[in-house]
DNA sequence: GATGAATGAGACTTCATTCAT
DNA sequence: AATGAATGAAGTCTCATTCAT
């Protein structure tokens, strides 16, 4: 019933032997076919019984990942009541879970570049069905939901809402990640959960003025 | 004395030719040695008598392609003095230069992968000349001119208004791009000079934020 | 009793998939075990119960093919009087089962290629039972039957005949792939009566040039 | 100037190595480039700096081996008299080059197939230059050199000779391969002298038959 | 008996790098 | 100094065959 369930085992062996490389750091762009179903366990030509390519492989590994990470986040979130504890439970997801940051941060490049993989992952974006929650749908849901006592929202607000909420998350990830490699921010010594509280402060902040006079 | 001109005729053409290419779409990690001597109107071996393997090329150009605008930007920058009217020049001249804002974005990438490029590009980071200004340089001068009646920051301090600004441009820069591509975001129908306004009145917000309590 | 009703169903639907497909046009070379079976409508597995490879299925199919419509071609022709009427009605069943003569063709090119599918073939001709007919069985028995008043052929003789006969069925089948395919030879325009004509009487020429002078 | 030494060296080594391939007995679906480059002494790469694929490798070397062959035999075919002795020379050559039969025949088979390799080969021959001569044009040739005393031949029947010839030739090249593999034909015994005078004075006839009534 | 999921050897092709000219 | 022809390692993908169900 769930989706997870009707994905093959195969299947999902695959997209966890893609995650996994991923999270140690293999670079999407060298990933081989060998690599992934070795790790998987799975024969070679097993593999492409079920994907078309190795693009189809990795964007539908990455895919899945982060709809299952958003849906299940998402869950959580609403048993949250102020904009500013929801904001504080992604960030502290984004702790709990952070090794998965990297694969929205792919996420993220692959949107941008017009590699093979990228374009694979574009279309199944754009084609996925409305239950399906990525990171702009979570955002969205949470800006809407917090919102909607001051009135509906005007397209642009919302939009620019959702960025700044995306930015904070962004600046989070960037701080995370530098902490991991030294990215030159030079982090260190700088503990999550006052970076954490920064970055909630910042996101209500910013809300708080547009309740007051709109962006 | 200029760096510019102490590179070699065959090394510009070279960095050139891979800028072109990023800046037309073609992927970074599909670039090849032919593609960019070809384009570069050298040949392939000459290459190889300028740079050690086709990873320093790109890295190399990379590196050049942001140190040159960052550097110009930063003598440009000196010119402003609010910090409202700084912010507000960065992010007019990311629109002058759009092109560019790929690069960076790559670079933004590089830095978080794992691939032989990025390898490259972070040792060439890593080793810059004290004088080769990029992007957190730039920025972090840009704070502490601009904060420095109010005392001396406290390191943590400077990091997070460093990445305030850098998220803001983040933000700006997925806006730009998302009216280029379709990303996800639907920014159809913001304008420019609207998101420019909300930025900068933000990232004015935070400092004055600082200056009130400290963070 | 008839060797039709010996072959397992799976097996005739085996031989069926394979010439279907061949007359549709796929190439003998490129032809796999997954469409045979799956236009067999039997599993993968189940073809391998009766076939030790794929190249016994083909080439069974084959020779099943050019077996059966020899042997229906020989019980036609033995009511046929003079060798013109005999041949002419070989060149009409060419026309009417044009189809089959891509068989034919195959088979002959099989006959004299390295292929692992012809190698098969070939051990399948050798290894025939006599009372199977195949193509050049066919035109010996009606060069014996049509000449046996002239007195007994030697075998120089008898072989000549054959040649001349099969020669001029090649050049008919010849003539109908051209009509098909453009092969170079532009027959575009020329009547298939007016062919089987020339070729018909081109035979009986060279029968009565024998029993004038002999070869 | 001839065209022969444009070739570059690395393509007549490719062109020798298939050919010598293939007359060795190699299968023209079971060449592998490994194969063909490892006998032309050139490193895989290499091959494709020259060709695009497999297929025109194989496609290329077979053209170029015919046309040759048929160029060269034009050439002294021009200096005979006698339609007789012209088809005495073309049989006496096919002697000479029986190895090269078996070129012919393969083209033959291609034509025919819809494999790649015979695809390729069609592209070649479709478009190939005036002044290159196939089988065909040099059949024809020699049809309207012997018959212009005649008068000027219809399509049909020039097409009807050029096939009575080619009938003949593919009769004379059914004995040679007959003799070398067995393929049921038998022709053992019969000495090439003889088989040459019958399929002359055939030839001769058909054309006599020709001149007294027309076809 | 029948199946088809799984396998992995091996095919084609690309491209970074070298080196003789 | 500059070139680009040549290389071959390595990658993706196909498909004949097997075997557990």
């Amino acid at each position: 019933m769930m989706e997870r369930s009707e994905l093959a085992p195969k299947v999902t062996a695959t997209y966890q032997a893609v995650i996994d490389l991923l999270m140690e750091g293999v670079d999407v762009g060298s990933l081989t076919v060998s690599e992934i179903t070795g790790r998987a366990g799975i024969g070679k030509g097993t593999a492409y019984d079920y994907f078309s390519s190795k693009e189809e492989m990795i964007a539908g590994a990455l895919f899945y990942e982060i709809e299952t990470s958003c849906r299940a986040l998402y869950e959580l979130l609403r048993q949250e009541e102020t904009l500013y504890d929801k904001m504080n439970l992604i960030l502290i997801k984004m702790d709990e879970r952070v090794a998965t940051i990297g694969c929205f941060v792919k996420v993220l490049h692959l949107m941008l570049d017009h590699s093979a993989v990228g374009c694979e992952l574009r279309k199944k974006i754009q084609n996925k069905r409305p239950d399906q929650i990525l990171l702009t749908d979570l955002i969205r849901k949470v800006v809407i939901e917090e919102t909607k006592d001051i009135g509906k929202l005007s397209q642009p607000d919302l939009i620019y809402l959702v960025m700044t909420i995306l930015s904070r998350m962004i600046c989070y990830a960037m701080y995370q990640l530098d902490c991991q490699y030294s990215n030159g921010l030079n982090t260190a010594g700088i503990k999550e959960s006052t970076m954490r509280e920064m970055a909630c402060r910042d996101v209500c902040r910013s809300v708080e003025a547009y309740r007051e006079k709109g962006f």
